[in-house]
DNA sequence: AATGAATGAGCTTTCATTCAT
DNA sequence: AATGAATGAAAGCTCATTCAT
């Protein structure tokens, strides 16, 4: 019924409305607004997180792991410029148990790159001395400020075509 | 008047009482709700900036620089939660009109940034084939990433004690 | 389909699946909730009336009435506890028009009461000068306010336990 | 502010309209709309409640006491029809934690009447052998009981006309 | 200059009722 | 005859904004 994101901000009249339904029939499918929104994000990040662990089956060299993994994020981003806002917006603004339950479907994506991190470490192709929570951080923290600054800026140019300097940067900043 | 961010969904009459006025005094000097916000964001920057250029003057090493920008933001958002939040939260909540504001207003710390990039590179220290603008979203998301996780998990450790890591991941990603 | 009262704030849905009907069903013997719960009131008083009549005949003594109508209320409301509120509360809710309909309904149970006073008065047992309407309001008055007081407060003592007492009371206040 | 009961069901567009203020005015003086109703009920029965005691003081007697009772509340729910209902309706209506407030605003009428029945009892002029719960129910039941009927056929007739009659029935109920 | 009482648009949510199947 | 998904009016409540004082 509800495939877009981008309801951070909109009445459930507006979500109703674009889903071509009355209001009361969002009560038919979800409890509350809130849990309109959860599914959104439940139902999207678990399609992007499946997606990139297919890729990663075929796949040994954690640094194409890591191109990879940026390269569907810039992908599903640059196809649906609202997702990152969805996420960002209520993860900051939830209350304390809400967030537990966003920080538990967003840990498919987190530990995706620590796996990368971890693997990188193992294989020696990373500093030994780095903290994998920490690069984690730089990880999502850059990709997410890529798109967001990308989407804030009118989406006017190819977000993928980002994806070979955003890499060089995160295997620099691990490298040996 | 204002010297607290973290109003992000405060009511006006909760930001007009701790600021020890009535509701309606509020709209004497403000023009309305998003006005008093975009100011409290715009004084609490201009700040932080004008602190770091200070520090910066007595700097000529970029490294030192970038330590000293990541160790001045963690120590001002690690006395002030709240401010992150309402930085993000408005940054990506905004319209279009409203985000070119934005823009303009976390302007300084952008140049901040890219400053230290250009820097850098000319100084040799840095690789002449990095793109500055996407090694400052790279700085500015993982410093802003960091200070989110820092948040939503509760502010339980000592934020500044992430310097060190943060700036050496930073300068690897960016170093020849 | 309905023998059961305490439908007074159920929605339609809740009286549907109870029945072990679609909601959709109940439209097609009723005209609308407010006839749901008229029909329920309807056969539930006209069930209790019957019972109490059936006891009658083989009763001449008005007092002897008096406390078998006592006794069979206090049963019946002490094994259901809601419907002394379906009728109070909609008896009182309700609008001009639904009033007198419902004021057709619990006729039954005040016929009962007058043909107990009016008897009482021709066996020269109860006093000539009382108003046989206001007695009658004493006699239900206080029948209800007893079952409503011992439903609001919990339903934790035996209600039958008090019949004795409550008949010596409308007893004596209608004896010679 | 407000002045009238009646408002059992109405919605707080319709109280605030009658009120001439608008919708959100309501809420600058009470906390919800339970808090509404609460209100009016704990203002027009102390305002009742205070008036009957003025009275007893100038009276020994427990059977005047009575009369003077009966005729106080039926001058005062003769004079404001609806005031009965919201007593009555939301007495019922109300869930276990509101019941018990309203059983706290309502106690006043109670003890009043218990007071009677054991100032009575006292003085020789009651059974020692009623159970005086038991009584103030049959005084109440029928007061209100009275009041109902009057009220639910159109208030055609005058109640302070039945005080005699009604009180007749009580004190014969009571007495030795 | 400052107030804060009053406003009313706008929100989320419930539920009696309809109607295509 | 029966269904139950869909409806949308109507409710309680919040809060940015105004304006008489």
């Amino acid at each position: 019924m509800i495939g877009q994101a981008g309801y951070h901000n909109a009445p459930i009249s507006r979500i109703a409305r674009e889903a071509g339904v009355a209001d009361g029939t969002v009560y038919l499918y979800f409890k509350n607004k809130e849990d309109v929104l959860m599914s959104i994000l439940r139902e999207t990040i678990g399609h992007i997180s499946h997606q990139i662990k297919e890729q990663f089956e075929s796949e040994t060299d954690p640094i194409r792991k890591l191109r990879c993994l940026v390269s569907t994020l810039f992908e599903t981003f640059g196809r649906n410029k609202n997702l990152a806002l969805v996420i960002q917006i209520h993860l900051r603004q939830a209350d304390e148990a809400l967030r537990r339950e966003i920080g538990e479907i967003i840990k498919p994506y987190y530990s995706l790159i620590e796996h990368i991190v971890y693997d990188g470490m193992e294989k020696g192709l990373f500093r030994k001395t780095i903290d994998p929570r920490i690069a984690r951080r730089m990880v999502f923290g850059t990709i997410d400020e890529t798109i967001t600054a990308w989407v804030l800026t009118g989406a006017k140019y190819s977000l993928t075509g980002l994806t070979d300097q955003v890499v060089d940067l995160l295997v620099h900043g691990m490298k040996k």
